[in-house]
DNA sequence: GTTTGCGTTCGAGCGCGCTCCAAGGCCTAG
DNA sequence: CTAGGCCTTGGAGCGCGCTCGAACGCAAAC
């Protein structure tokens, strides 16, 4: 799992916060691994999603790939590296339309860096907003998880009952 | 924005931690202000959702709602409660299916306590990794809005560039 | 030489979770 | 008395993001 070696390399670095992590997420940002040209089961692998899928982003206009003498797609440095981004967006919710505005605004050059900016601001917050419902719920069921059969306190019986 | 209420006093438990939140949620989950008696609009006003959702939970045969004189719906304390939770199970992602299995679990009485905490434990951990994954999104998304507008260093300019 | 395996394209299909429509009932305000 | 508003039901429709099927190509293995 080469998204969990990403995932636990960038937690380290968010538990020793401070300047340092900024370089963290910089190293995490040029992933580990890329070979100059990966073939489409490869891409798949790495970036833990199936081949459907990549051609699917590709027809959905968020990425060109070169193809081989066979017809083959072959993924670049560059290709793998907006890939990740791109599956890192989806991850977090975003979706398709607004990744299909955002790279079109990458297409149109310089000049739409802050329109940019703008959509990675808003979903900046959409995330943010996210992970206070998420830690919300997830503080519900591990009280209700408490509830039903962890060692709460004196009165698990008790709230057994009350859990319904 | 009453979800918004809970929030806000869930995630100022969570930031005072200790064994003192316990407390804190147990008064969340209790939900504060529950009428005996709620129209359809009233509790799709309280959980932010629409009325055709909570109608659509109900043929799912996630709640039983009783029915006043008219055929209108009447949501009582129990009622409105059952769809708290459920409201925070959807929201953190659990299957509309899972969510069915567990109420009839509910139905099936005391003896299948056991099972819904497996449920419970593993939506647990699913959530947990959710959060994992938002938490490292956003680390990626603020790193691409540092490259694009935000001061982060000396070479912010030449960040620019490689954000491509 | 044929089989196996991985790739290609285009288009259709699907699962999920709503979301809406149509036709109608009851209640209140004007 | 009628109009507006909110409710009811059953069933259909929809947007999203894949996911798959069919028919085919190329190339290495047997």
């Amino acid at each position: 799992m080469t998204t969990d070696d990403l995932m636990a390399r960038a937690l380290e670095s968010l538990g020793a916060d401070g300047p340092l992590s900024v370089e963290a997420i910089h190293r995490l940002a040029d992933v580990a691994d890329v070979p100059e040209a990966m073939t489409i089961a490869e891409v798949a692998d790495l970036l833990d999603i199936s081949p459907h899928t990549l051609r699917y982003y590709e027809r959905a206009g968020l990425i060109e790939v070169a193809r081989d003498g066979n017809g083959h797609r072959v993924y670049d440095t560059h290709a793998v590296r907006r890939l990740v981004f791109l599956t890192r967006m989806r991850l977090s919710g975003m979706p398709m339309r607004d990744l299909q505005h955002y790279v079109s605004l990458v297409d149109d050059g310089e000049r739409t860096v802050p329109e940019r900016l703008d959509i990675l601001l808003e979903h900046r917050d959409t995330v943010r907003r996210q992970l206070r419902e998420l830690t919300l719920s997830l503080a519900a069921i591990e009280y209700k998880i408490a509830t039903y059969g962890g060692r709460t306190g004196p009165d698990a019986e008790l709230s057994v009952r009350r859990a319904r």
